[in-house]
DNA sequence: CCAGATATGATACAATATATCATATCTATA
DNA sequence: TATAGATATGATATATTGTATCATATCTGG
């Protein structure tokens, strides 16, 4: 069993415990976002259904995939650069921390790691302060990846 | 003299400590921003100039001024909601700080804090230990602003 | 006053995303 | 198993945001 099978695997159980349901099409569209490197617009999404899968996908039904892969919390969307990227704690078993993205702003290769719970709260108070509400915990930051970082000095 | 008079007269004198020219269509387009209340996109800002200043002003014009607007530290592009806003240090003298960004996701008003020194070195320590570098410190996070959050409420 | 540089205008089009209505598939139950 | 309602997908149109390119206007220094 491939790694990106075993982590579907984990989503569609974590759909079933969610009272939903992993079809085909999602499958298709999560695998997409598993197999890639980097993260993905949802254009790209569906020729890679439609090319490496043989599956019909039009990019509307991949938007509509993408929103409920979301509120499964299998998928996060980049606003900073307007894709999307499979969760990387889909096969984990311990809850999801507020998540920080480094998305590279030339490749898009992106890493997920958790923010710090002080570095959380530190946000937070500013927002509180201001007299706002956080709606999403969520930080996305424009950063070079190491490929990328040593090419553009030479 | 108006505040955001004032504030132009500041951003013209920073340009031309800058070696750059404060352009009648850049007044324009950098007035627009700071009258309104809420972050703009582009088109917006097109129609503004037109109805509201009586200039021509072509939606390619205002992205190319936008571009130098921000060149010139004196425009935010807000990724998370692809609108633009004034920086809020124009007419101060002390360096800006790195920016953190309160959106209100439902109407677009915005607050721009600065980021604590140790909040920032805790995002750049987790980039490094990723092997990512930092392009840019800004930060935007999805928010609620007060009147929106009370609406919400209801 | 002229030449080169800078700024703006106009047109075309690419990329990302939403709205809407039609059709297919699943699922529970008679 | 037949069927109705719910859920999922397909198809089409269009909105929104942004880039590319070439033409024209304006400014500035010699």
């Amino acid at each position: 069993m491939t790694s990106a099978k075993k982590t579907i695997a984990h989503a569609e159980q974590q759909c079933l415990s969610n009272g939903t349901k992993m079809t085909r099409k999602r499958q298709a569209v999560l695998t997409g976002l598993l197999k890639s490197k980097q993260a993905m617009t949802a254009y790209e999404l569906s020729d890679f259904c439609k090319q490496e899968l043989g599956e019909s996908m039009p990019t509307m039904s991949v938007y509509r995939i993408l929103e409920f892969l979301e509120s499964q919390q299998l998928v996060h969307k980049l606003k900073l650069a307007n894709r999307f990227v499979a969760c990387i704690h889909i096969a984990c078993d311990h809850q999801h921390a507020a998540p920080q993205f480094l998305i590279c702003i030339n490749c898009y290769k992106v890493a997920e790691v958790s923010i710090k719970e002080s570095t959380i709260n530190a946000l937070r108070n500013s927002v509180d302060s201001a007299g706002y509400t956080l709606v999403s915990p969520q930080i996305e930051l424009s950063c070079l990846c190491e490929d990328c970082a040593a090419t553009e000095e030479s």
